[in-house]
DNA sequence: CGACTTTGACCGGCGC
DNA sequence: GCGCCGGTCAAAGTCG
């Protein structure tokens, strides 16, 4: 298993629906998680770039009744830029951000229905680490079955708790 | 032959 | 109003 290394996690979820629900005026809207019960990295996160200045419109403003749906982050250090997690991912763009001069690069669900999208990145500064970011719940079951990580997060008064964060990853593909 | 990847161009939103 | 940035689409090409 060294192809996956879960140094960072960083679980950016955002809700259309919040209703003055979630108002930090200082937490930063971006939640990181660091987990170190996956491999215990070994100084491997030295510095976390939490730095993710996202330009959230706290104005006043609602009107987020859009469909967002779920956006979550994951920052992982992998000798690869996707991570199969038994979805298919169909690549529909490639574009290079000004901050990174590396670039970005766009999946979407192949299943049809599926309008989940994934947007894969790699850290400028790190190579080894990639930032990838799911945006949409699947509709459909995985095509390969896989059980990833049975991660219920909890949000408690702006915080973000692991309620089961189960490191296993149960990969039942047919051989 | 089919599905998927690749790359450039286009469009929209936001900032100045 | 213009320019910049980010995101998406579509056509061609490639691989299995």
């Amino acid at each position: 298993m060294d192809n996956y290394d879960f140094s960072n996690l960083i679980f950016d979820f955002d809700e259309g629906g919040n209703n003055g629900l979630i108002e930090e005026e200082t937490s930063s809207p971006t939640s990181i998680v660091s987990s170190e019960t996956f491999t215990g990295e070994s100084g491997g996160s030295g510095n976390a770039i939490t730095t993710l200045s996202r330009k959230e419109s706290t104005g006043s403003k609602g009107a987020e009744t859009k469909e967002m749906g779920h956006r979550v982050a994951f920052r992982t250090r992998s000798k690869i830029d996707v991570m199969d997690d038994g979805y298919k991912w169909r690549k529909y763009g490639k574009k290079s951000v000004k901050n990174n001069t590396n670039k970005r690069n766009y999946y979407k669900c192949s299943s049809e229905g599926c309008m989940v999208k994934k947007r894969v990145e790699r850290d400028g500064e790190d190579a080894a680490y990639v930032i990838t970011t799911y945006e949409g719940v699947h509709n459909h079951e995985s095509p390969s079955h896989v059980y990833f990580n049975d991660m219920v997060l909890s949000y408690d008064h702006g915080n973000w708790n692991q309620h089961s964060l189960r490191q296993s990853i149960q990969i039942s593909p047919p051989p």
